[in-house]
DNA sequence: ATAAAATAAGTATTAAAACACTTAATTTTG
DNA sequence: CAAAATTAAGTGTTTTAATACTTATTTTAT
């Protein structure tokens, strides 16, 4: 389905614009489809983000700011998110004794399981995720376009 | 800046899950421009989508729930920004005759000159909106392949 | 014609985001 | 070394989003 059929555009888009908006759609779309997936496990999308971005620095783990720095979207706020996750027990909060203002975050194993359940169930699921519409040159190309968009 | 200097990841992301990444990340950059650019006029991103919405269906107007479904963000609550816009006096809200349960939403000539402005200022800005980054070909390319994502 | 189902809009409530602000610790500078 | 500036994390407050529910109207089925 085109953008102009998604929403019901009667006059052409300029290219420009069509691939502005087709960027914001299509990431509202993909935003949706994983918030329904997470849910079922009990997390919201940015923190399966978190839980993502912690696995991959382990096993030394991150301070609040540098996951903020890593994350998809950089406008929330991760202390509250870590707080949450914490009370699930999907990760730990380690004052730094290096630097006392600093407090490192670390997946805890059960956070590790939950993610690699999630990651084996709904990102490998045809269905449930971006499938096979496009092979992975395209996926490339794809990626290289929006880097380029970003300037 | 790629997506991995972005996000800061030190091990390369697999395709898909990079070109997925990629569109969320891409998106939350240009919505993040866009309310930056949007808050100088009194509007969200969402409050300017609806007045872009209505001027392309002048001058019959559109029902709530036909905006929403022409509408990026479609989890959007149509009704309470629909009476943010007429707060502003940007939109009329219509009862429909014929349909008693309906009202049509047109937009003001207020409401036409304000986003009128705004594109005008903002949209035609190479600063502040995506570019000379991409050609016309690359953008519709663009276009093609996120289509093509969403199946 | 009437009851049941469906639809349109709006609202109430809860959860989360946005934004500025606070506190505590560290670094810089004079 | 001490004061000022900077940095890290967290909190308070106001908006906004998400979800389910309510009301009014229209359509469908009996």
């Amino acid at each position: 389905m085109t953008l102009e059929e998604e929403l019901k555009n009667s006059t052409p888009i300029p290219p420009r614009t069509r691939a502005v908006l087709n960027v914001l759609f299509t990431a509202s779309w993909l935003d949706c489809q994983m918030n329904r997936d997470m849910r079922k496990y009990g997390l919201t999308s940015p923190q399966y983000n978190i839980l993502r971005i912690l696995k991959g620095s382990r096993p030394d783990g991150l301070s609040v700011l540098d996951i903020k720095s890593r994350m998809i979207d950089r406008s929330s706020n991760v202390s509250r998110l870590v707080e949450k996750l914490r009370e699930q027990g999907l990760v730990v909060r380690t004052p730094s004794s290096a630097d006392r203002r600093m407090v490192v975050v670390t997946i805890t194993d059960s956070g590790l399981e939950l993610l690699d359940k999630i990651q084996k169930e709904v990102m490998s699921n045809e269905e449930g995720f971006p499938g096979t519409n496009l092979s992975e040159e395209e996926m490339q190309q794809l990626s290289v376009l929006l880097d380029r968009l970003r300037g």
